[in-house]
DNA sequence: GTCTATAGACAGATAGAC
DNA sequence: GTCTATCTGTCTATAGAC
């Protein structure tokens, strides 16, 4: 009672810093392969106070998911084209590490998949609603989809697998070099 | 002695058909997730024989790719065309199970990272060969390597998370989207 | 040759000492 | 509140019985 302030600051340090080494070593090696005991290791704490501050293994990593911003699902006409070039990881050279950690564990944890699927199709949604319908009755919503795909897909190239030719280009040369092939999906076909 | 020729046929008839039921829980669940134990119950016989007929659980996992073709490295302009979308996956509606086992554990499993590493490498060299080179110097190898990575990036939301728009549209509808798109990634920036 | 039984390792989670 | 020690379960891999 006479330093409650320190300690929960103290607390709140200690948790911040566990859900800093989480999220990289989720970005690093997945869910299934980043053990408890790695992570309170490279935070400098005990396992045990891990379990304690998050009750498992999977709040930990929720946890460290919503940390990072998920990817909204602005809706008008001027958010489109940033919708259309933030998200590729483009503007800022590479992907925050929470959406790593999502990216990294979606195709073998049934719950990151779930997350993974719910960001997308908002995604889709967000930029398909806003995509001019073609008159032969094309949907925009699947050229949004393939608009958005291109996310993971250059993503889990450039960082994830780490691509040489990828990674060693300047990030503005892959946005302009995309912008045209992007432009080309948001039209519809004639 | 006297029956050398059914007891062989036999084996490899089991052989096989572990094979394949490895190929599919690899496929579904990626490598980590995959146990030996549900392999041989899937086929139908006991652990034991799984490990002696394949050395390791790895073994098995190679073993299970290498039945599925793996994306080659045709070299002449023909197979450009073919080349950017055959492996899209368009063609026959979705990839083979041993390129989703392989795509489904990259992420987390290093040698599989290291085998679509080099797999998607060989790829982008042959495309990016046959692509006409900017006057700017810009170089076809990232152009081929933004081509490339769309493949996983749909293969990805189609057949291994699932979208809804894009597995529910026919995969012709899909190539004719594409096309114009990666036309604007084959031509050289001005 | 095929299968039962087990060894050995390692994970997540918990209970109790300090 | 923090940590040591342990429990429980699951896996790969191996050795030995049939």
């Amino acid at each position: 009672m006479y330093e409650p302030v320190a300690r929960t600051d103290r607390r709140r340090a200690t948790e911040a810093r566990i859900v800093d080494s989480a999220r990289e070593q989720f970005a690093a090696r997945g869910f299934d392969r980043t053990t408890i005991r790695a992570v309170a290791m490279s935070a400098d704490v005990d396992p045990a106070p891990v379990m304690q501050y998050f009750g498992s293994k999977r709040g930990l990593f929720t946890r460290a998911l919503q940390a990072a911003p998920a990817p909204g699902a602005a809706g008008d006409g001027a958010a489109l084209l940033y919708q259309l070039l933030a998200p590729l990881g483009v503007k800022l050279g590479g992907m925050p590490d929470g959406t790593l950690a999502m990216l990294r564990s979606m195709l073998t944890d049934p719950a990151s998949a779930d997350h993974a699927r719910e960001a997308l199709g908002r995604q889709i949604s967000g930029i398909g609603g806003a995509l001019p319908a073609g008159e032969d009755g094309a949907d925009g919503e699947l050229r949004a989809a393939l608009i958005v795909t291109t996310m993971p897909g250059m993503t889990i190239g450039r960082q994830l697998l780490g691509l040489d030719v990828l990674r060693d280009a300047p990030a503005e040369r892959i946005g302009a070099l995309l912008r045209p092939a992007i432009a080309a999906l948001t039209e519809p076909p004639d």
